[in-house]
DNA sequence: GGGACCGTTCGGTGATCGTCGAAGAGTGCC
DNA sequence: GGCACTCTTCGACGATCACCGAACGGTCCC
């Protein structure tokens, strides 16, 4: 051995967090941006209280999710956005690998998150790109040189009065590779305050307990009138 | 178990191939972006030849490695862009870990490191982020709102003769988290394109067999003339 | 053709790690 | 106080996996 990368041992230690099946099934249900309790998440996969159990102390101590007591309950969620883009980079380059023979039901809730879902705590699937086309289209959003908002779009979150809190290190717009659509879409500081806006206003509803959402019809109103997103793109 | 989302189990594998220590140091070695012999990275790991052997195999077969035989050489390299944003990453992730105890030797390529370096085919360390520093300044490069070339930047590359080849889905540019320096410096088809150029302009010059680069003279005259970038912001 | 070099395959070994059930600690509710 | 519920700790089992050395097949060069 001559000069061994030093940070090897932390990007193994890393990796190997996210690389059991059961704690990879946990992290992209906490993948929705909310808090779940460790019971919630050992029914989810599949296996004992305990096994969970462990499996969340070794990813807390690793910093990939937060965890927060409340009573006999223990809370838990991916620690930040850091994380849920860490996720999302890996899964996103998994897709491309043998499409597997998916059940019915399984593929219904496929389609269902290939139309709308959430990554985080921002919209993506065919919803996701349809908002970020239309905001690329209006010239709200610059796609073609790197990926930032314009000042026209800066005036239209303004008067659309949603508020982009400049917090921290977190970039104002982030592209974040779809696995489904295989394009990017709209993430960051700019993707999240749409998404909360969306559910707020009632533009989509959360579907089930997973990430899928569904566009209500005031919500096709409103994005038709505001960014021009056609009905068809979201059907 | 009700209903575990079908990428687990990718996602799993996925990460399992960099969880390995050795692996891991195969993956930062070739960070470099040029191919490696299976030989060398036995050697620069520290283990057996078989050993290595095996651990190219897997990761070939994952599709983080390409591999080209030579007669009587088997060279691999990462397989993209798209790994090495993923392993950079993931390696930017790691560093607010425990600060180990670096040697003396390790302290000085450190250093070196941390200068100026490579990150698969653009600048990185304070090279990186003076450059970028720079770029911003000048207003060729927008960061505040996202991360994208401005139209002056366009005529920048445009005049200074450095070309911008729009191939496939890569993006123009894209933000890389330096894990050194903690900030975001110029990557994609812009950040290549401008390392390219550097080195065969004599800008900068690789120096060992790692991926540190120390900045010429002649480099030195250059950024400032062409970008601003003051001497002492390359120290 | 002989010899040096590079890489791969294979069997064996040792360690790590995920899993479970049982037992126990802490909390909330009646 | 007593019961139900949630989560954690512990010991044990089983499987996986990285590692090595030895043997072997290819390739290049003298």
């Amino acid at each position: 051995m001559t000069t061994r990368d030093p940070g090897a041992a932390g990007l193994a230690r890393l990796a190997g967090l996210i690389a059991d099946e059961t704690r990879a099934v946990c992290l992209l249900a906490l993948l929705d941006g909310r808090a779940w309790t460790a019971g919630e998440l050992a029914r989810h996969a599949g296996v004992a209280a305990s096994t969970v159990s462990e499996h969340l102390g070794k990813l807390v101590a690793g910093g990939l999710l937060a965890e927060e007591r409340q009573g006999r309950h223990r809370y838990v969620r991916l620690a930040d956005a850091r994380v849920a883009h860490l996720v999302e980079d890996l899964t996103a380059q998994v897709v491309p690998g043998a499409p597997r023979p998916a059940s019915l039901a399984a593929a219904g809730t496929r389609s269902a998150m290939a139309r709308g879902r959430t990554c985080y705590d921002h919209l993506a699937g065919r919803l996701g790109i349809a908002v970020t086309d239309a905001l690329t289209a209006r010239g709200l959003l610059r796609q073609d040189t790197g990926f930032a908002l314009t000042d026209a779009g800066l005036a239209w979150f303004d008067t659309a009065g949603i508020p982009l809190a400049r917090t921290g290190r977190r970039p104002l717009a982030r592209a974040c590779l779809d696995w489904t659509e295989r394009r990017p879409h709209l993430a960051g500081v700019a993707g999240a305050a749409l998404c909360r806006h969306a559910l707020d206003a009632g533009w989509c509803v959360r579907v089930g307990s997973a990430r899928a959402v569904r566009v209500t019809a005031a919500g096709r109103r409103a994005l038709s009138e505001s960014l021009g997103v056609e009905a068809a793109a979201l059907a």
